[in-house]
DNA sequence: ACATTAAGTGATT
DNA sequence: AATCACTTAATGT
């Protein structure tokens, strides 16, 4: 378990720690439960204390891109810009594992970004964090490099779930890179051939090869 | 033993 | 890179 107080007693202002604490609601959810979903609105900005959620598009066809994940002592930036609007969420939130956050209210955010100087940086970097990231992938998408955001997809799994063994079927792979299931059999099957990975019904080892 | 689901593969666009 | 059509392998009942 993080401690948020630890974590951030450097970064935000003692008065912001106190008032985080004395506003923040700590809420515990179970992995695979849905935190935010399409065209819900955002009521609490969450901070991770522990755990991991996956942040993805759906799109009209009920097709999923992953997008990012939120680790411990991040946030969802999507909710920042989200929420600062008061529009409806474009994205879903799940969790990937349990997991245990501050959720903030909504109404102290404009009210935080006067006051405290320092939560106002902590969110602008968080979105410049993303944004770049966000670049990054787009770029992949449109140079059509699928086998280079399966590689990062995998290693970004293998460091979320802390293992070399992932339990995924192809089929769960092709639907949060939104491809097909016989693509990623495919490029498995090559990094296999490689010597990178190895494949087993449902799990795939990651070697340090990869 | 049989049905179901995951994975592998050639051919086509 | 996607889709189709088909095979093979693994798993559940």
């Amino acid at each position: 378990m993080v401690s948020i107080k630890d974590h951030f007693k450097d970064t935000f202002e003692p008065e912001l720690l106190e008032e985080l604490g004395k506003v923040g609601i700590i809420q515990n959810i179970s992995a695979g439960d849905t935190l935010l979903g399409v065209g819900e609105t955002v009521r609490l900005i969450p901070i991770l204390i522990n755990g991991i959620i996956k942040v993805s598009r759906i799109d009209s066809d009920g097709k999923e891109l992953l997008l990012y994940y939120v680790n411990p002592l991040e946030s969802c930036v999507m909710t920042f810009t989200c929420c600062m609007q008061h529009r409806a969420s474009e994205i879903q939130a799940v969790a990937e594992d349990d997991t245990t956050f501050i959720g903030v209210p909504v109404q102290y955010m404009d009210l935080w970004m006067d006051k405290f100087s320092t939560w106002k940086s902590f969110v602008m970097q968080s979105i410049q964090h993303r944004f770049n990231e966000l670049l990054d992938t787009i770029d992949q998408i449109t140079f059509q490099k699928l086998d280079e955001r399966l590689i990062r997809y995998l290693k970004e799994k293998s460091k979320v779930t802390d293992s070399t063994l992932i339990n995924l079927s192809h089929e769960q792979i092709a639907r949060e890179l939104a491809t097909s299931r016989v693509v990623i059999s495919r490029l498995l099957k090559q990094l296999e051939h490689e010597g990178r990975i190895l494949l087993y019904r449902n799990q795939i080892k990651i070697l340090r090869t990869l």
